[in-house]
DNA sequence: CCTATTACGCAACGCTGTTGCTAAATTCTC
DNA sequence: GAGAATTTAGCAACAGCGTTGCGTAATAGG
C-alpha cells in the first residue's frame, strides 16, 4: 500500500521502522545508540519508544550501569510479538516457512507439488501446509500475512501471475485475491529472487547497501536491492540476469537469443565442469558490479548451493581480480546465510517489511 | 544533503517538489490537477501553492472557465525564477550550459580544454566560461548553484575525483571543496552519465519511470534512474556498462578482461561497420532490461549521435524482437532530447533537483 | 551529605496536513 | 431576472509529528 502523499503518519512509520532496523541488528540497544543511529532528539526517541513498547514490538532488558549518571534502561525487540508466513513456489515443489519479527526462521517444510500444478491445487497446498504450521501454535493477532515467492513473469503491484514459466495453468491468475479469498490471511506476492534479496536486507537491518542475490535453480536469476529497497523495474521483471548474452553467436537460447549466461552455464554444468560453470557465472556477476556498482553479492539456489564452494570460490576470485581498483570498490561475496530457506524466509519477511520496515513514498501518478 | 531523520520539514519538501514536478510536465495547471496527481487534500494544496508562490517559483497564469462555478485559477511555472550552471568535463572539451527550473537550456558552449589538463586548469576554464555567462545577465539570487559531471571514477557524496581515466593529474583531487572555493557557488559533481540520465528524468518530471542513458563517446557507458533517484552504486561506480563481457575469450579489452562491449563496439565501429556496432551495443542494452526491466532507453554521446539513425533503428529492433513478452514488456527507445547537451544540462539539473526535487530520506548510518 | 553527571519525561511550541465550515463566482433553471 | 445549484478556495480549529526548555530521578565521587 504505497501512498502519494507525504503526511504526519509517514513521519511516525519512518522513525519507528529505524528503531526496528536497529532492533534487528543488535541483541539489545539503548536510547542513546537510537539517537547516535537515527540522528533523533533524544525527546523523539522517548515518543517513538514509548509507541513500539505499547504495541509489544520491543520491551525493556534491564539497565545498563556504566558508572557514573543515572542507568540506562536496555531495550530489545520482541521476536515473538509479529509472525509471518512465507512460501516459496517453485516448479515441483512448495516450501513454507515461519520467520518471527527479527527474521528468524522458526520452522521450515517442503512439500511436492503435482506435474503442472494448477492455481487450485497451489491453493490447497498452501491451506494445508499453512494449517500444519499455526496448528500447533498460538499466533493470534500475531500472524501478520503471507508472503509467496514465484517464478515470473507476474505482477507485484496487481499480484498478478502473467505467465509462470513451465506452468501451463498459469495465465493472468490474480493469485493474490485468490490467496487472501483462500487463507483468510494479507497476502504479499513477488518473484523468487526480489523475495530471497530481502532476506537477506531485512536481516541485516537498516545498514544493507546495494545487492544482489544469485539464484541458480533450474535457471538462472538475480534479486536486486538498490537504494534501501527492492528493485523490480517497470513491469516486475528485473532480474531476469540468466539471460543476458555473454556469448555473441553462441548456443540458442529457450529465450530465443544467443549465448545467454544461462545456457552456457548450463551446458558447462551438464557436462560436468563445475568448474567452468562457475566461472561462467562468475562473468556474470562482474558484468553486474561493472553496471550497477553492489556492495553484496550473494549466492543462493539449489544448483550452486549443491557445489557451494566452487562457486563462492570463483567469484571471490572474479570479484578482486577482474574489477579494477579493488582498494576502494569492495564488494563483499557470500553464500546465503538462510541456505535454501531464502526464497521462502524472503517472501515472509517482506509482508513484515510492509508493516515495520521504511514507508513507501510512491510517486506522482500517471 | 541527506538528512537521516524525517521531520516535517520533509514533508514540506516532499510535497512541494511534488507540485514543482507537476509543474515541469504541463505548460499550466491548476489545484484540482495537483490534488488529483498528489491525493492531497485542496486545503493542503493551497497551503503548498501559498509558499511556493511567495518565493516566486510558480505564478498565476489566468482563470479557466469551464462552465458551471467559480473559474479555476490557472498556475505555471515561473521558468526564469530560478537557474543553475552544469559543466560536462570530457577529455577534451568543456561544455557549460545555462538551465532554468523548467529545464530548458539558454546557453551552450563549448570549449577546448588543455591536453592532460591539471585541475587548476579546469578551475580556470570553468570560472572564464561561467564568467561568461553570468556577464551579459542578472542572475543575482537565482543562480543556484554550478554541477559537473565528469568521467569518473569519482565520489559523489565527498566530491573527490578518485581518478579520471586517461587524465594524468586526477588522482584524489577534491574538485567540490576547490570548486566552490574557486567559483564562490555550490558545486554538485557526478559521473556524466549519471548527469545525463538526471536530465531526462528532470524534463518529464514525477512521471519518469526506471530508465537508462546509453552513451557512446570515447568508451561506453550508462547512467541509472531507478526508484525515481539517480542510481549510483554504493562507490559511486555504477555505470561501466562499456566493460561488460558479450564475448566470452573476446579480444583483450584495457580493463583486462576479454570480450567487453567496448572493446567489440569499437572494433566494428573503427571497421567502418556502423550497423554491427549498432547491433552490438543493441545486445547490451537488451542485457541491461533482461537485468533491470528498464521502461526508457534514452541513447546519447558524441559517437553514437554522428550516426543516431542506425543505433536507434538496432536498438528499437532489438527491444522489440529480444525481448519476450513484449505485449506488456513496454520500453520506449529514444535519442537524448537534448543532444549533446545532455550531460552538462543534467549536471545542472541535478543542482536544481537537489533543491526542488523529491529530498532524500538516507538511511541508518553505519 | 553534597555535588557532578547521566538518563529521561513533562509541558509548551512550531510546523505539517486534515476537517468543518463559510464565502465567492459562475451557470443553470424557472 | 431572481433564486438554486455548482465549483472554487480560504479561514479557523484540530491532531500529530519532532523540537526546545526545563525539571526530576538515579547513580558515583568527594
Amino acid at each position: 500500500m504505497t501512498r502519494t502523499t507525504a503526511d504526519v503518519t509517514f513521519l511516525r512509520g519512518y522513525n519507528q521502522a529505524l528503531v526496528m532496523a536497529v532492533g534487528r541488528t543488535v541483541p539489545t540497544f539503548e536510547r542513546s545508540t537510537i539517537v547516535q543511529a537515527t540522528g533523533l532528539t533524544p525527546q523523539a526517541v522517548s515518543k517513538v519508544i514509548a509507541r513500539l513498547t505499547a504495541d509489544g514490538l520491543i520491551r525493556t532488558a534491564g539497565v545498563r550501569r556504566p558508572g557514573i549518571g543515572k542507568p540506562a534502561v536496555v531495550y530489545e525487540l520482541v521476536p515473538d510479538s509479529r509472525y509471518a508466513i512465507g512460501a516459496h513456489v517453485a516448479r515441483r515443489t512448495l516450501r513454507l516457512v515461519l520467520v518471527d519479527l527479527a527474521g528468524a526462521v522458526h520452522h521450515s517444510a517442503v512439500s511436492p507439488l503435482p506435474d503442472d500444478f494448477t492455481p487450485q491445487q497451489l491453493l490447497h497446498a498452501l491451506r494445508t501446509g499453512i494449517g500444519a504450521i499455526t496448528a500447533g501454535r498460538d499466533l493470534r493477532g500475531r500472524l501478520t500475512g503471507v508472503g509467496i515467492g514465484m517464478i515470473g513473469p507476474l505482477d507485484h503491484e496487481h499480484g498478478l501471475v502473467r505467465d509462470a514459466h513451465g506452468l501451463r495453468h498459469w495465465h493472468d491468475v490474480p493469485l493474490r485475491e485468490l490467496a487472501e479469498a483462500h487463507l483468510g490471511l494479507p497476502v504479499h506476492l513477488d518473484k523468487d529472487v526480489t523475495a530471497g534479496v530481502t532476506a537477506e536486507a531485512w536481516r541485516h537491518g537498516g545498514t544493507f547497501g546495494d545487492a544482489v542475490l544469485i539464484m541458480v535453480e533450474s535457471g538462472i536469476g538475480g534479486g536486486f536491492w538498490l537504494g534501501g529497497t527492492a528493485h523490480r523495474g517497470a513491469h516486475t521483471n528485473a532480474g531476469e540476469f540468466g539471460h543476458t548474452v555473454v556469448e555473441l553467436d553462441g548456443p540458442l537460447c529457450v529465450c530465443g537469443r544467443h549465448g545467454c549466461l544461462e545456457i552456457v552455464h548450463n551446458r558447462a554444468a551438464e557436462a560436468g565442469d563445475i568448474a567452468r560453470a562457475a566461472r561462467v557465472l562468475a562473468v556474470g556477476v562482474v558484468n553486474l558490479l561493472q553496471t550497477l556498482d553492489l556492495a553484496h553479492v550473494v549466492l543462493a539456489g539449489a544448483d550452486l548451493l549443491r557445489y557451494a564452494q566452487p562457486y563462492l570460490a570463483a567469484v571471490e576470485e572474479a570479484v578482486h581480480t577482474d574489477v579494477p581498483r579493488a582498494d576502494w570498490l569492495t564488494t563483499d561475496v557470500t553464500l546465503s546465510s538462510l541456505g535454501a530457506d531464502v526464497i521462502a524466509a524472503g517472501a515472509a519477511m517482506q509482508v513484515l517489511d510492509r508493516h515495520y520496515g521504511v514507508p513507501e513514498l510512491a510517486l506522482l501518478q500517471g
